[in-house]
RNA sequence: GCGGGUGUGGCCAAAAUGGCAAAGGCGGCUGGCUUAGAACCAGCAGAUUGGGAGUUCGAAUCUCCCCACCCGCACCA
């Protein structure tokens, strides 16, 4: 009542928290600094740290995902500061894309002017939630001054061998009119449109050699401590390495040979049949002269199209037919039948495999399917011989038999000294295959890095009629032609602009036909984070002086949904620019954070869904702030986080209580605490105040540097604040002194700069702080005001509470023993009962063990 | 099938190393202020932590089994 009284005939100080006054107010003034967030040179003398989240494809829109995204990456960076950090805090656009294509379908728009119009709209929405981007270092990936080093690098590669063009099966999305990378095919779908099912089609294609890199792909990944081990596992899947033998295997009565891979050479003398896949070329020799057997096998090629077309590749059943010939085993000259079947992956290993119906699960399976012999030759180290069910699949402690020399030998040295045996007589060796492919890059659009290589006519020394010829670099960058007209088929765009395409061979002058399909967009993304340490050089991709300062990475965020793609992509790219000489790093990133998905009603927001909330209705209706910080409160960032609009209510009522108090005693608050605090007075309000206050500085602090669990810090925010009202008519009375008052919201206004940076800037100018709020230093805890001076001693019987008792801190445990024996109700529960045992944990609790 | 994750009041969620039957928010309820509502303010109620067993003086936390949901990979030789 009083407080109400006083609230209201306050002066004009008291107003009302109105979030769509001040923070258009600071974005204003925030916009006209641009030294505000931009990072410091290399002679600071401060620790730098790199604060990156990963760049949005500029679709126009922001959604809550990049909300959540960015207020994660937001907070970093301000604490980071406020910690003395030299910070580099960059945001950028991932520009190129098919999007822009069927944009400019749909509304006769080009390509560029949709998406710097899109960018020009998500900026103005990044500033208005008041990130702390350094714009000077903004990087568009569209624009010339950037592509021109995706096809700098594509040159540099292919002089080192690591660009190559050949035919192959490719991934071809009918919607998207392009090929697709392995890694963007999900399901037999297109990563774009999940209901689209990927063609295989042949074609000549741009591969970047990422297999190269396979080992070390896979061995950097144990260095990746600050990595989810998630997103490591997933990676580790997909490079997918396995060590083993290629076996030739001689064709009975042909001069072909079948090579089959396998892991287990070991168990070659159970061998009943060798598989080959139906698109193997021995198979298809075979066929070649079998009409029936040619029937069979297209007849299988058709069902595994369909079968992958319904996305349903499990569903098909595992079927084989005996092709009538045979192969011999190059270990002990059996003859065994050679089968087509349809489980066997063309495209991993060498396409064959040889069958071992005793030692392993699907080839026993297929045995007994067609009758096939099953010829044990691995038994247990101990066990009786023969013992035990098949197939028997282990390899530890386990022996080989009926295996001619290495009959005896333990499985993991009879696979090395076979390995060896074949390699010695010239009919196999040992190998490790890998389910990582290169990376094809090319793709049949127009929006994207025209690849810098023409195809010289007629040819010339070295070079026959059609042949590659690099541009040299000082051609570049080859610029993306503006006025061409976009279409969903017939090939690449710009295969129709004459003017493009026609040009001379740079080494002989002869007329050339430039390559009219573009880059992957996931180029772009590979190597952006350098770019923006120098996003102005004209000369280069980046000075290496200053991506060595600031690289690696000190905290990478973004969607999981990158885990294998671009995350695996980058990491390639990295190493080729060391191996280039560019940069010193292993690894692009020392720490990666995965947050969670936005949820709404069960499901992840989608348009399809209908369940998309729109981060601008909710900035106009709460504000920046709570919009932010609600989706820092409401999950730890790594889960996922349900949408609530009456949570981001919640967190604005929150902010006008904190508004409502800081206005109320702005005037001690702005009293400059001339006497350190500590020396305060000793009333318990101020000090249970000061305890808390110390408390939660504690616990943010820890947060910040570790888990980052937001959520926790906010609601220890929302308790010191709890706290302070509880203490309101101690304020009021000055019972509470003024410079503790103000000790309380100077802190508390520090602690609340990272998730409401513009609220923690009003009432910082408010209280008459000078500077900007998150250039102040992070405040810190003062033990000893933090301490409890008495602690609450829970006295347990059994394990059950029993009463509690008041100890002075630090009590030992003899004295807390004796105050709990001591107190009445402990008296009252013993009686007639004996005591066994006493259990005391110093500061936390006595537990008596009686009977 | 393999790998990873999650399961705490009506809802979102918190609880280093096991230690007061469990923070904070939303929602609900009561009261104040209001012509009334909204907003605001004060206060209240509400959970034996998916199920079961075990280890322990003591388990949301450790072990084992089971159930549910989610996410990766999936005929990889």
């Amino acid at each position: 009542m009083d407080m109400s009284e006083s609230a209201r005939s306050g002066s004009e100080a008291q107003q009302r928290y109105n979030p769509a006054e001040i923070e258009p107010k600071w974005q204003a003034r925030w916009d006209a600094d641009e030294r505000l967030y931009a990072a410091e040179g290399h002679d600071s003398g401060k620790p730098k740290f790199y604060c990156l989240e990963m760049l949005p494809y500029p679709s126009g829109q922001l959604h809550m995902g990049h909300v959540r995204n960015y207020a994660i990456g937001d907070a970093l960076a301000r604490f980071m500061w406020m910690r003395g950090y030299n910070v580099l805090h960059p945001m950028g656009w991932d520009a190129f894309g098919l999007p822009a294509e069927n944009a400019a379908l749909k509304n006769n728009t080009p390509p560029a002017e949709w998406t710097l119009a899109n960018i020009a709209a998500m900026r103005r929405q990044m500033r208005r939630m008041g990130l702390s981007y350094d714009w000077a270092t903004e990087v568009t990936t569209c624009l010339p001054d950037y592509y021109r080093w995706n096809q700098w690098f594509f040159l540099k590669m292919y002089q080192r061998g690591l660009a190559y063009r050949k035919k192959s099966k490719v991934n071809w999305c009918p919607e998207c009119q392009t090929v697709l990378a392995n890694e963007q095919v999900i399901d037999g779908k297109c990563w774009r449109h999940e209901d689209t099912v990927v063609e295989q089609r042949d074609l000549t294609q741009w591969f970047l050699r990422i297999t190269q890199y396979a080992d070390e792909l896979l061995s950097g990944l144990d260095t990746l401590e600050g990595w989810p081990e998630k997103v490591r596992t997933m990676q580790r899947n997909w490079i997918g390495r396995s060590e083993g033998t290629a076996v030739d295997f001689a064709v009975d009565g042909a001069a072909e040979k079948i090579t089959v891979f396998t892991t287990r050479v070991d168990t070659i003398f159970g061998a009943t049949s060798v598989q080959l896949a139906p698109e193997h070329p021995v198979a298809r020799s075979f066929a070649a002269c079998d009409p029936a057997l040619a029937g069979k096998i297209e007849e299988m090629i058709a069902q595994q199209k369909a079968a992958r077309e319904a996305g349903d590749m499990g569903a098909i059943e595992k079927h084989g037919v005996a092709t009538g010939r045979f192969a011999i085993n190059p270990y002990n000259g059996e003859r065994v039948p050679i089968w087509v079947a349809n489980y066997i992956l063309a495209d991993y290993g060498t396409g064959a495999i040889m069958s071992v119906p005793a030692h392993d699960e699907r080839d026993f399976e297929f045995a007994g399917k067609y009758g096939l012999p099953v010829r044990r030759v691995i038994v247990p180290k101990d066990g009786a011989n023969g013992a035990g069910d098949l197939p028997y699949t282990a390899e530890e402690d386990s022996v080989l038999v009926d295996s001619g020399q290495w009959t005896g030998e333990s499985c993991v040295a009879a696979q090395q000294a076979m390995s060896a045996f074949a390699e010695a007589n010239g009919f196999g060796t040992a190998t490790v295959t890998y389910r990582l492919k290169d990376w094809g890059v090319s793709r049949q659009r127009y929006w994207g890095t025209p690849i810098p290589m023409v195809y010289c006519e007629k040819g010339h020394a070295g070079i026959e009629p059609g042949g590659i010829v690099p541009v040299p670099e000082s051609a570049l960058p080859i610029v993306l032609p503006a006025q061409v007209e976009i279409t969903q088929q017939g090939g690449s765009p710009l295969g129709r602009v004459a003017s493009f395409v026609n040009t001379t061979c740079p080494v002989c002058g002869g007329a050339a036909r430039r390559e009219t399909d573009t880059m992957d967009t996931f180029v772009d993304s590979s190597w952006y984070f350098y770019r923006y340490t120098d996003s102005k050089n004209s000369a280069e991709a980046f000075s290496s002086d200053k991506a060595n300062y600031w690289f690696p990475i000190d905290q990478y965020i973004g969607g999981v949904e990158h885990a294998i793609l671009h995350l695996i992509y980058s990491r390639f790219w990295t190493k080729v620019m060391r191996d280039l000489g560019m940069i010193r790093n292993d690894e692009p990133a020392a720490r990666l954070f995965t947050q969670g998905m936005v949820i709404k009603d069960g499901a992840k927001m989608s348009k399809s869904k209908g369940n998309v909330v729109s981060p601008d209705d909710m900035i106009a209706r709460y504000g920046a702030d709570a919009t932010r910080m609600y989706a820092l409160f409401a999950a730890p960032p790594d889960r996922d986080l349900e949408w609530q609009e009456e949570g981001v209510a919640g967190v604005s009522r929150f902010l006008s209580r904190v508004h409502r108090l800081t206005m109320k005693y702005s005037e001690s608050a702005g009293q400059r605490v001339s006497e350190s605090a500590t020396n305060a007075g000793t009333g318990s309000a101020e000090q249970a105040l000061l305890r808390k206050l110390h408390q939660t500085i504690t616990k943010i602090t820890m947060d910040f540097s570790g888990r980052w669990h937001f959520n926790t810090c906010i609601a220890a925010i929302m308790e010191l604040v709890n706290a302070i009202v509880a203490s309101e008519p101690q304020m009021d009375s000055g019972e509470v002194p003024a410079a503790v008052a103000a000790e309380l919201f100077r802190n508390l206004t520090l602690m609340l700069a990272p998730f409401a940076p513009f609220l923690a800037a009003e009432l910082w100018e408010t209280m008459g702080g000078e500077g900007a709020v998150f250039r102040v230093s992070w405040p810190v805890a003062d033990e000893g005001l933090a301490r409890e001076n008495e602690v609450e001693i829970p006295v347990q019987s059994n394990g059950k509470l029993v009463t509690v008792v008041k100890v002075p801190a630090g009590s030992d445990e003899a004295t807390i023993k004796a105050a709990a024996l001591a107190d009445a109700k402990v008296v009252a529960r013993l009686e007639g009962k004996t005591v066994v045992k006493v259990i005391v944990v110093p500061g936390k609790l006595v537990n008596l063990v009686v009977k």
